[in-house]
DNA sequence: TGGTCATGCGTACGAGCGTACACATCATGC
DNA sequence: GCATGATGTGTACGCTCGTACGCATGACCA
């Protein structure tokens, strides 16, 4: 996307990549959201990054670390998102266009691969350090929601996005934005 | 849990094993809620089922069949009691009741691993067959709604059922059953 | 300017994997 | 009772994996 390897072509002298770290973090991203967790070597990264292997053992203790660092980035990305669109409403009623436009712009932003959430969940089930992740997300998602709304119908409302994000991901016929602002208004006025 | 190997302590004879094939899926379904998709292997499987690995390639072409069939029973199996208790409901009242018997019942049953549809879930965005079975399953799901509700409310509810589901799967801190009754009688009543 | 250490690089090792395949054995039908 | 094919079993092959480790190099500071 941004930030590329310095001089993809030149292969011989690529020593000296301050940000390499960064790019191998974003690298796993791109290789998680298209080969899934599961699909994530070190190897695979590596070659995503145009990086040689040895490089991600230096850079970080195991494979575990990677994942769990990449994973917090991705949360940290949507939380903000969703901190920002809700600290800028100012009446309930723009509290309730802000979820709309969080979830249906979500959606559909093409760029936002949703599948990576769900690998997020599968991974924090058997993975402490990535629960962690996913619940200080829950956490911050919620708190947001009750800059608006009473905590009960904040943690239903989130239990509803949560729902309607992942039908939309797993559909062949994903629900049009329409529909979203449909059912997400029919719960919050 | 039920249907064990024949004689588990009797290594040396355990020729004539018939069911072996449906005791295989079910052994691949337990390795799965354990260890996830990631640790389902032919030779967990086969340890798990207590069956030598050249049982596994015997009685499935591939991983990927094994995956299918097993994810299939358990789609099938939630499915079937979505479909009672709903045709059970006689009226609205009733239905409302079932969805929340559905919900916070499947939640709380502990025979009943969560993770696994999360698991089917993930696996289903990289692998087609996986996907139709998901696809068939939401559709049952959506059908059996509509026995009782119009087919936006269907829609939506599903997408809440899902959300209310996942979001108690996930967190340390699960949603209580009267909290899930209030939220389904908030948006159906 | 010269030394040093953070950083970069290539390769090797042992483990687990999916799958193939040759051989053993027994239920079944004649 | 016996032939036969379905079913069961053990092992081997080639591959990818995570990780370790020794060596190279050049950025930075005294």
């Amino acid at each position: 996307m941004s930030d590329p390897a310095p001089t993809a072509t030149a292969r011989r002298t690529r020593r000296h990549d301050p940000h390499r770290r960064d790019r191998l973090i974003g690298a796993a991203l791109q290789v998680i959201a298209q080969r899934g967790v599961a699909g994530a070597s070190h190897r695979e990264i590596a070659r995503a990054a145009d990086v040689p292997l040895g490089s991600m053992t230096y850079h970080f203790a195991s494979l575990d670390e990677i994942l769990a660092e990449a994973f917090t980035r991705h949360a940290d990305g949507i939380a903000r998102v969703f901190d920002e669109r809700l600290a800028a409403a100012r009446t309930r009623d723009e509290a309730v266009e802000a979820v709309v436009t969080l979830v249906a712009g979500d959606l559909l932003s093409p760029g936002h691969d949703l599948v990576l959430t769900v690998e997020l969940y599968v991974a924090a089930a058997r993975n402490p350090r990535l629960k962690a992740v996913t619940q200080a997300w829950m956490q911050r998602s919620r708190d947001a929601l009750e800059r608006h709304f009473d905590p009960t119908t904040a943690r239903e409302v989130d239990a509803l996005i949560e729902g309607l994000t992942l039908h939309s991901a797993l559909s062949t016929d994903p629900m049009s934005p329409a529909q979203i602002r449909h059912a997400i208004e029919r719960y919050l006025r």
